[in-house]
DNA sequence: GTTATGATTATTATCGTTAAAAGACAGTCG
DNA sequence: CGACTGTCTTTTAACGATAATAATCATAAC
């Protein structure tokens, strides 16, 4: 049966918004607010009431006192099953578990994870459209991707994506919202360059964020959704590839900062230089940690 | 439950191979040459003897009679599940019943189609890889592609991979496979020239065809796979735009032919301007016939 | 008269179950 | 001895059922 998780974690977020205010808004504002429907928003007051928290009384809602950390649900109890799935696979792809040319058993994966079969097989043909996985007709799924040529390829559809939207963000009217972004981001690398000894480990989520906000200027969702399969192929491969990290990442914020100036210059000749120098260092780690074919 | 839609499938694929010869092979053999498991076959092979086909005893599989039409099975009774969503669903589709932003009830489907829920779930989810419908979090599915920002995008990626898939196709050494196929589809257009008049109902196939020719020469299945994506929209848009075919047709077999003789000639110049040509019109085309945002 | 509430209805998420189909293994036939 | 068969085990495909959640609608409060 379905587990009431958003409710608990929708519980928990709305414990965190107790504020200073001895009175909670009204139903739909706090719908809105928690993104739920009124439904739950409704099991949440209620709950809230029992556990002494507030006086509820139709529109009045009167805070009695503060939350402790007893009053929230365990985080474990707050994940759907899908999010259970989702993690429970990666956990094994990223430990070596399913590696290459795996079988995939939904059933055997639906017992260690505690979740219903269904469940799992939606995750799996949700998640193929990565092409990391393949199916079989009436047999199990197979770990296909991975493999230096699924990188190459990668790497080509990435090259030409990015080219294209920085040179479309090159080209954006200095009134965008986008170049108000990129002067965070640019700050932001500065700010880790300046400090990379301890910092170096907080790279991926950098880089991720600089090329989708790159990427976000081509106004194409199949650009823009090609860049879940790149965010997950270098999220699991800087899970695995740790040799060299602190010397690769230092050297990658010096190409971002370099790409950064070039778009910021409004210069195409150098925009392009710049990030096809960044993208074939990119590209060199990936390849260097993916098994030769 | 299950159907045994496959069993019967393989059954009547197995009555029609009923030759010349008087023997049946192995069951290995069989399985082989009817993709299914031995498992199916034997299930197959009993159901011949039950039905007086063949003598079945061990080794021996004698054939007694040749399969009359009433041996075979209702083709309805041949789709399994999944096939009947699909079916079901894009029907929906091209009739108008699903139409921009519809809603896609889950429940609504599965009962008109006669499935369980479960199977159109699974459907949906596989069939969100194409952009065209989206998901939101515990309530259903809308149609948001065939919008003529939807195509626009597509176009722009269209036209990226097919230009990069032209110039490597051009670069093909000459004993390459390929150019064998591209010389048989350009004698197909040729043939389909000379009677445009009554054959060109059948270019859309033929376009299929020859650009994923080109695409399988820039060997990248993330190129490749877009291409089911194209392939989709296409394939309805010609459905619904009956307009002035005859004519378009002609004009699109005739930029097939000159980027057909551009690849030849291993022309880049030619290959990129014929390329970009047809491409220019395949794009006006679809873009005619989508709603304005 | 607008926004909020309470009650009701519709729909999704997820599970457990079962027939179909695949796969494994030991014994048998040529 | 190697391929084939019969039997048994494992796994997928698909269904129906139910709690959680969203959506709707009439009424009440401001």
């Amino acid at each position: 049966m379905k587990q009431n998780t958003l409710f608990k974690e929708a519980y928990n977020r709305a414990l965190d918004a107790f504020g200073a205010t001895d009175r909670l808004p009204s139903e739909p504002e706090l719908a809105e607010s928690l993104k739920v429907s009124r439904t739950t928003v409704r099991a949440v007051l209620h709950r809230m009431a029992e556990a002494g928290l507030i006086d509820w009384n139709q529109r009045s809602k009167r805070v009695l006192r503060l939350p402790v950390a007893a009053d929230y649900f365990p985080e474990a109890e707050t994940r759907s099953a899908a999010e259970l799935v989702e993690r429970g696979f990666m956990a094994r792809v990223m430990d070596g578990r399913i590696g290459l040319s795996s079988p995939i058993n939904e059933a055997e994966l639906a017992r260690e994870i505690g979740v219903g079969t269904t469940t799992v097989r939606e995750f799996l043909i949700h998640f193929s459209r990565y092409g990391l996985i393949e199916k079989r007709r009436n047999s199990g799924w197979v770990m296909v991707g991975f493999t230096r040529a699924f990188a190459l390829e990668l790497a080509d559809v990435r090259e030409m994506f990015e080219l294209r939207s920085a040179l479309a963000f090159a080209r954006l009217p200095k009134s965008s919202e986008l170049w108000k972004k990129l002067a965070a981001l640019e700050a932001e690398h500065r700010r880790m360059l300046e400090n990379i000894d301890t910092e170096y480990r907080r790279f991926s989520e950098l880089d991720e964020r600089l090329h989708r906000l790159i990427h976000s200027a081509a106004e194409n969702r199949f650009i823009t959704e090609f860049y879940d399969v790149i965010a997950m192929v270098f999220h699991y491969h800087f899970q695995w590839n740790k040799k060299d990290e602190q010397r690769r990442n230092t050297v990658a914020v010096q190409e971002h900062l370099a790409y950064i100036a070039a778009l910021q210059a409004g210069d195409p000749i150098e925009t392009e230089l710049t990030c096809r120098r960044h993208l074939r260092s990119a590209r060199a780690t990936l390849i260097a940690s993916t098994p030769a074919d």
